[in-house]
DNA sequence: ATGTAATGTTGTCATTGACAACAAAACGCG
DNA sequence: CGCGTTTTGTTGTCAATGACAACATTACAT
């Protein structure tokens, strides 16, 4: 009668999201997840996470830069900040030089070692790029990466 | 000369995020944190978590489902989402029946004090969703609902 | 009937975010 | 100059989260 078992099933399989639909929130958590989840996959040979890896990249197109300035670009608190670089520094792809204006701070260099270490997991996340931009297409993820960005100034103000 | 110190501190103020600047992930990521923050902010006074709110929204929206229908439909690991139910029943706010077509799963359903307590959510949440929405703007924040959508399908597959 | 798969539970570990306390250094202001 | 305040970096601790393994119970396939 009516196929009451694939009814069933069907409805087992794909749940009404309900109220969630009307959250961005939500969305961006799973679009967030998943691109992630993706680059972690493709980083994993450089034993690199998301955070260690923007802040290579900060640190390249900054050096010099103290933690605090680090930690204030890129979100992250200073504690944590402190024990991620010491992470890095064993590694040891980042050198921690006291800053000669300020007693108190650090200037953060990548070493030879960091460089090379930086180059090669560009061309990991270059993959993770590529992969993502095909499944996405291209016009999607530009669109979606100008929305982020203004996204992102009107909350949280120019970055 | 030029103002050299003017230029030292605004440099000092604002980093060049450098290649950051061509990951889709970053953007997503620092968004998902700013909707967050202010999402459990708002929900602090109820001590209800987005995955416990996304939860009760789902339980309201497919009442009697599996403990495995939901995670599958939200993204929660088995273990996770069995910790966090055993929470929410001790509250309680959420009933697990065994199911009487499968001696395995359980059969969720809301309380009557988590229909109050989700009804008294949604008020949270909605105050909450007002103030992202002035922040970004109702068109931006609806071109970024539609683009998020068909990322997530295209990533995920449909949702 | 038996091996396989699914479901829920518990245990454990790693990562992350948050907060407090602390020492050293810089700064502001009288 | 001196002194209180602020900044910077470090360490400790806690909660939330994601991941994985092991296990008992039940359903399923053949």
């Amino acid at each position: 009668m009516y196929e009451p078992a694939t009814t069933e099933a069907f409805a087992e399989e794909r749940l009404d999201l309900g109220h969630l639909k009307q959250h961005l929130g939500y969305f961006v958590r799973r679009l967030q997840i998943t691109i992630f989840k993706d680059f972690i996959r493709e980083l994993a040979p450089m034993r690199l996470r998301p955070a260690q890896y923007s802040v290579l990249l900060l640190i390249e197109a900054n050096p010099g830069s103290s933690q605090a300035a680090i930690g204030r670009a890129l979100g992250i608190e200073r504690a944590r900040l402190a024990r991620l670089l010491h992470d890095l520094e064993e590694r040891p792809w980042v050198e921690r030089r006291s800053a000669s204006s300020d007693g108190r701070s650090h200037a953060l260099f990548l070493s030879r070692e960091g460089v090379k270490a930086l180059a090669r997991s560009k061309k990991l996340a270059a993959r993770h790029e590529a992969y993502t931009t095909q499944l996405l297409g291209a016009e999607c993820r530009g669109a979606l990466m100008q929305l982020l960005r203004t996204a992102g100034t009107r909350l949280n103000g120019p970055t």
